[in-house]
DNA sequence: TAATTTTACTTTAAGCATAAAATATTTATC
DNA sequence: GATAAATATTTTATGCTTAAAGTAAAATTA
């Protein structure tokens, strides 16, 4: 293997690392400050975007999970009054999810801590660093969706 | 919120979504081209460094899961005779899992195209560039662990 | 308008992940 | 040596995740 190659694996490798730690700390304060979990913070988070809701099928294209995923969590969602299926007027096939006030209220709390906790975590990188780092991988996602668009011709 | 916190959840944003993206990308490839999943390889890769096998804890300590979580898997890949099950001499609560000579040899060929796999994707990444994001990612890392490590005491 | 295809969503089966409980064995204490 | 505590692993219950199959409704086509 080259030593190109060994540098770009290493960089991988601690990308993976870090992320996946710093993920795992997440999930934790998450359950154990808030009796939830990540994918339940994701859903609320995009529909927090979308107060007017999204259908099942948006929010799993939002997500970028499957169908059925989106289903088990929204069941669970629902059952706790945080979220509620809405018919979509004119098609029988589609729901709508939203938060419900309470869903909305109990987000905004997690939305905050969860910014207050990245910002304690991330403190020892200068807000300088970190844009400068954000626009590397900004680029890089954006040479990768390239790319991905020119292979799907 | 501080700019300087905007910046810093910025980065973890990023971070977050091309860490996913390129993973997810990964689990596909491992799925399709290698008929395994990205835990099946984490625990071939550190039985890998491992020659002469791991007990079961120490297994779940250097991938830092669960042990029922790694029971599981051993499962699997000892019933495709990927791993096997070894006594340990003097304690007979305890189990060594090893790689079959056919695990390491269907390894061997995980591991490359993997590193192939990496290197093709991080291209538009320069070795300077990588060696300096990965060092930068390091500081970090050993910087929080420092942290834990006080909080501990 | 009847038949076909597509779309939206749910259900099912299998694997991954955890925490907590259970089992078996070893180590420490009395 | 018997009792208690600690250790190593597995089992169980619950949730997340996917792919594939199933259900129902809408859109297209004949």
């Amino acid at each position: 293997m080259s030593n190109a190659a060994k540098d770009r694996v290493r960089l991988w490798l601690r990308l993976l690392k870090v992320v996946r730690g710093l993920e795992q700390e997440l999930r934790d304060t998450l359950r154990r400050e808030h009796n939830t979990t990540l994918p339940r913070f994701d859903v609320m988070s995009a529909l927090s975007r979308h107060p007017e809701g999204l259908k099942m099928s948006q929010l799993s294209g939002v997500l970028r999970v499957s169908n059925g995923n989106v289903t088990g969590i929204a069941d669970r969602l629902s059952e706790e009054g945080l979220v509620q299926r809405i018919p979509v007027p004119g098609d029988r096939r589609a729901m709508m999810l939203r938060l419900t006030p309470q869903g909305a209220a109990e987000f905004a709390l997690q939305a905050q801590a969860h910014e207050d906790w990245i910002n304690e975590k991330l403190r020892g990188v200068s807000p300088e660093e970190a844009r400068a780092m954000a626009a590397r991988l900004q680029a890089f996602a954006a040479q990768t969706e390239e790319e991905e668009n020119a292979n799907a011709q």
